[in-house]
DNA sequence: AATACGGGGGA
DNA sequence: TCCCCAGTATT
C-alpha cells in the first residue's frame, strides 16, 4: 500500500519545482545561505505570518548584522526589538543561542541538524530548515503548511496537532523529499502550502496535483487537515495601577515565567473572578478609571482596567521601578500595555 | 501526551 | 467568532 502510494508520487518533486519556479514569493531570507540570517528568519517566522515577521527581520538584521553583535547585546534590548511579535521566549532563546554560538562554537553556527537542534529555540522544524537551506542536508521540514499539503494529498486523518501523528507525516516526507535538492524541496512545499494549498479556499481548480490529490478526488478538501479542538481559554481580570507624581511613573518587569515573561507593565493587581474594585477603592485614591478592555491570547482572555491613582501604599510598589514617562518607550512591553499607551494618553 | 506560550489577519 | 500562522519548551 505504502509503496504503491509513493511510486505514484515519484515525480512529485519535478511537478512541485515547476510550480515553485513560477509562483515563489521574493523573500529576503531566500537570497542567502548565511546560517545566521536563515536562523533569524526561522525563529521570527515560528507560528508567525510572513507579513507580520518581515519588518522584524529587517530590524534585527540592521541592529544585529552578525551573531556576535547579537550575542553582545543586552537581553532587554533584544526584547525591545521583539516587542509586539509575541511568544517572547523566542527572544530570550535567540539571545541565549547567539551567546552559545559565539562562546562555545567560536562564532560559527553548527553545520548539521544534530548540532543545530542542541541550541535553545531550535526544534525539529528549525533544525531541518537551516540544515537543508544552508548545508543541503536531507531533512524534510514539517510545519503547518506541509502538514496541510500532505494530509490533503494522501487523505491522512490523523490529527496534525497530536505528537503521535508526526511519524506518519515524516515517513512520507522522507520518501518524498528530493535527495538532490532538499533545500528547494523544503522551500517549495512550504510555499505551495502557503500560497496555493491554503487553509481556506485552496486553488484546487488550477492545481498541478489535481490528478493525485486524495482530498480533491473526494471533494473533501475542507475536511483536511484534521485537528483536535484546542482547550478552552481561561479568563483573567487585570487591574493596572498608574502611579507617579509629575514626570515620574512606576513600572514593573514581569517574572521570568508565564505570559509576557520579562516584559514591563504597570503595577498589577489581578482579580479573582471579577475586577478587584473593592480592594482598590479601599486602598488607594482613584483619579480616573478606564473602561474594561479585552485582550485575547491563545490560552487566555484577559479583561483589563487601568486606574490612575494616588496615595498608593508602598506595598503595592514592591519590586517596581520609578522611571520618567518620556523613557517608557525604552522598555519592552506587551501589546496590552503599548496599545494603552498609544490610545489613552489622557491617563498619563 | 498534553499544555503553555502572542498577536494579528481573514472569512 | 473561529481558525491559522515557516513551532518549541515544559510538565
Amino acid at each position: 500500500m505504502k509503496d504503491n502510494r509513493l511510486d505514484f508520487y515519484k515525480d512529485f518533486s519535478i511537478t512541485l519545482f515547476h510550480w515553485y519556479s513560477h509562483n515563489q514569493r521574493d523573500l529576503p531570507w531566500r537570497h542567502t545561505q548565511d546560517p545566521y540570517k536563515v536562523w533569524l528568519s526561522e525563529i521570527i517566522l515560528q507560528q508567525t505570518r510572513v507579513d507580520q515577521g518581515m519588518p522584524y527581520y529587517y530590524n534585527f538584521i540592521e541592529s544585529y548584522p552578525t551573531v556576535s553583535s547579537l550575542a553582545n547585546a543586552h537581553l532587554d534590548d533584544v526584547y525591545k526589538l521583539w516587542e509586539g511579535l509575541g511568544y517572547y521566549s523566542r527572544a530570550r532563546n535567540l539571545h541565549k543561542a547567539a551567546k552559545i554560538v559565539v562562546e562555545q562554537f567560536n562564532g560559527v553556527f553548527p553545520n548539521s541538524y544534530n548540532g543545530l537542534i542542541t541550541l535553545p529555540g531550535i526544534g525539529d522544524y528549525t533544525a531541518s530548515a537551516i540544515s537543508s537551506f544552508c548545508f543541503n542536508e536531507v531533512r524534510p521540514v514539517l510545519d503547518g503548511n506541509v502538514f496541510r499539503v500532505i494530509s490533503r494529498l494522501f487523505g491522512i486523518k490523523e490529527p496534525i496537532n497530536k505528537p503521535a501523528s508526526r511519524k506518519i507525516f515524516k515517513d512520507i516526507l522522507n520518501e518524498l523529499i528530493d535527495k538532490h535538492s532538499p533545500a528547494s524541496f523544503n522551500q517549495a512545499i512550504m510555499e505551495f502550502g502557503a500560497v496555493h494549498c491554503k487553509p481556506k479556499q485552496p486553488k484546487c481548480d488550477e492545481c498541478i496535483f489535481q490528478e493525485k490529490c486524495f482530498a480533491f478526488s473526494m471533494n473533501k478538501q475542507s475536511d483536511y487537515p484534521v485537528k483536535v479542538k484546542p482547550k478552552k481559554s481561561i479568563t483573567r481580570f487585570f487591574n493596572y495601577l498608574i502611579v507617579g507624581e509629575g514626570d515620574d511613573i512606576w513600572i514593573k518587569k514581569r517574572s521570568n515565567s508565564g505570559i509576557w515573561s520579562n516584559l514591563h507593565e504597570f503595577p498589577l493587581i489581578e482579580g479573582q473572578d471579577i475586577f478587584n474594585t473593592e480592594l482598590i477603592d479601599e486602598t488607594v485614591k482613584i483619579i480616573k478609571v478606564s473602561k474594561a478592555t479585552k485582550h485575547i491570547l491563545s490560552h487566555q482572555n484577559i479583561y483589563a482596567k487601568f486606574y490612575r491613582v494616588k496615595d498608593v501604599d508602598a506595598s503595592f510598589l514592591e519590586g517596581c521601578i520609578k522611571v520618567k514617562k518620556s523613557s517608557l518607550p525604552d522598555y519592552a512591553m506587551h501589546r496590552l500595555m503599548t496599545r494603552f499607551l498609544e490610545e489613552e494618553q489622557s491617563f498619563m
